[in-house]
DNA sequence: CTAATATACAACCATATGGTTGTAGGACGT
DNA sequence: ACGTCCTACAACCATATGGTTGTATATTAG
């Protein structure tokens, strides 16, 4: 995956609106015009939201009749977190070498 | 936490180079400066970005001397990995209701 | 066929973002 | 005391973002 991909990834996931639509989508998948019933603003804004998750493969869309019905993608969702675990594990191995460092010195005789 | 903090905290992981600046301040803490020379940008560039970050809760800046240390707040970082889980939760539990109706149905004699 | 529904997309607007340069102040070395 | 280093912040610019309205197209209902 690309830089500008895993940009796109945490930009998507830096709207309310846009959360909600996931959290929405992954429980059973909604209509884009479902969607903008829930939110106090227009049907084109809402597709623009669903548009921007689409790009960041946050949702696939999924065409039932003259509706789009919106999937969120678990395995995007998981990189999102695969990502921020890997800081979490930068630090731990700093941890690991420092514990090492001081077995070391504490095992070195004097 | 407001709604409008985790907008800033996905927001400010929505940039390479602040991604970059965590990993860096989480193995060990860097001053600005120093931080500035990895990148090809200028000073104040990488500030601004530093500041997005300290916004967003996901560094903290300790004073020493005539530098900034930059620290990762890995309490926020964690905190991202857990909303982002939640939303793993929520298709769990649809799978678990799933489950249980058809466990329910199975059970039933016809 | 016609009307209503669902979507797509363009044009527009205000504000935010990511970069620049420039100015200014505090801390350190000599 | 002086120059240098580190930081802070303002002003500016181009582009992106999040919203609007309006228009066009495809599908379904009757």
């Amino acid at each position: 995956m690309t830089e500008v991909g895993v940009d796109r990834i945490f930009q998507a996931l830096a709207d309310q609106t846009r959360r909600d639509i996931l959290g929405r989508a992954i429980q059973s998948g909604e209509s884009v015009s479902v969607l903008s019933r829930h939110y106090e603003m227009s049907f084109a804004a809402v597709q623009k939201h669903v548009a921007v998750l689409e790009r960041a493969a946050l949702v696939t869309k999924e065409r039932r009749g003259r509706e789009q019905i919106v999937h969120t993608n678990r395995t995007t969702l998981r990189r999102a977190m695969t990502l921020l675990d890997a800081y979490e594990q930068l630090w731990i191995q700093r941890i690991d070498q420092i514990t090492e460092i001081l077995t070391i010195t504490e095992g070195e005789p004097k």
